[in-house]
DNA sequence: TTTGTTGCAAAGGGTTTGCAGGAGA
DNA sequence: TCTCCTGCAAACCCTTTGCAACAAA
């Protein structure tokens, strides 16, 4: 029913970025959108049924997909690319729970007035930043209780 | 003159971690202090003179210097690990130049204000973060201008 | 038809492993 | 001497590239 008037949209328009409609775009996408956590290349692949789209097709898509703020690459400690759908187009970053691998979309807003703070302390100007955030979700704490 | 209290010091101190006193770790650890940017290992290994140890050689020790909190791994775009000396040991980031490479380690303090209302809001528990940093240092920032 | 996309195979390239020889203590 | 380290070469393995066949528009 709420159809937002912000950015967050449910499905990507493919067309609208000048993408052709592809099964295996869309199938990419899908499985994207249905998960909740961080997915590799192979991931993405395994959860696929029948004929799968080869490896360098779904790396070519979700560059694109990264391009458009659809989805993002978090690379972990293993060096291994994992991508999220991005739900926001803002500024966000991703916090992963270490128990399950459920991600969620986090506003750092706060985080603006320690920029700040560095700035002036380091004299530098800043002009992005990487935060990846780790803990403990709140089903997980429960199981671990 | 000044041997500070705190954790800061100058010279890792192999024996006192229980490794060895090699003439490649030593070389690597020099390099890694004389550098105020982060290198990789093609690089560190191009800034020696004579007898290079080898890549596998170099891969080792810096694990274990980042095992120690001597050294960090800051992983670019380009999925490149590249080796900053650490030279506090408390919880700190780099950040890190995109006109010339410096870097420098930022007490990001005012970061955990933000961090607890990360917890409220999302009910995570947070374990753990990484937070890289990049701007345009002071230097660099003349020059452009 | 035109042009973006896919598939396959092969190459790339940073990083890791195995193991024998060598150096620290 | 006893381990720890290093060197070399080869293996790993995720990711990218090239190019011909294919499908969207």
């Amino acid at each position: 029913m709420s159809r937002r008037a912000d950015d967050s949209s449910d499905a990507p328009d493919l067309r609208q970025a000048g993408l052709r409609r592809t099964v295996q775009r869309e199938a990419i996408l899908r499985v994207l959108e249905a998960s909740d956590r961080p997915l590799s290349v192979e991931d993405i692949r395994a959860r696929m049924m029948g004929k799968r789209p080869g490896i360098p097709t779904i790396y070519r898509n979700l560059e694109r997909f990264a391009h458009e703020g659809w989805a993002e690459a978090l690379v972990g400690d293993d060096q291994v690319a994992r991508f999220v759908r991005c739900r926001s187009s803002h500024h966000h970053h991703h916090l992963v729970c270490e128990g399950c691998g459920r991600a969620v979309e986090v506003d750092a807003c706060g985080l603006l007035g320690s920029l700040e703070e560095i700035e002036q302390a380091t004299g530098f100007k800043l002009t992005r930043h990487v935060l990846n955030l780790f803990g403990t979700c709140p089903a997980c704490q429960r199981n671990r209780a």
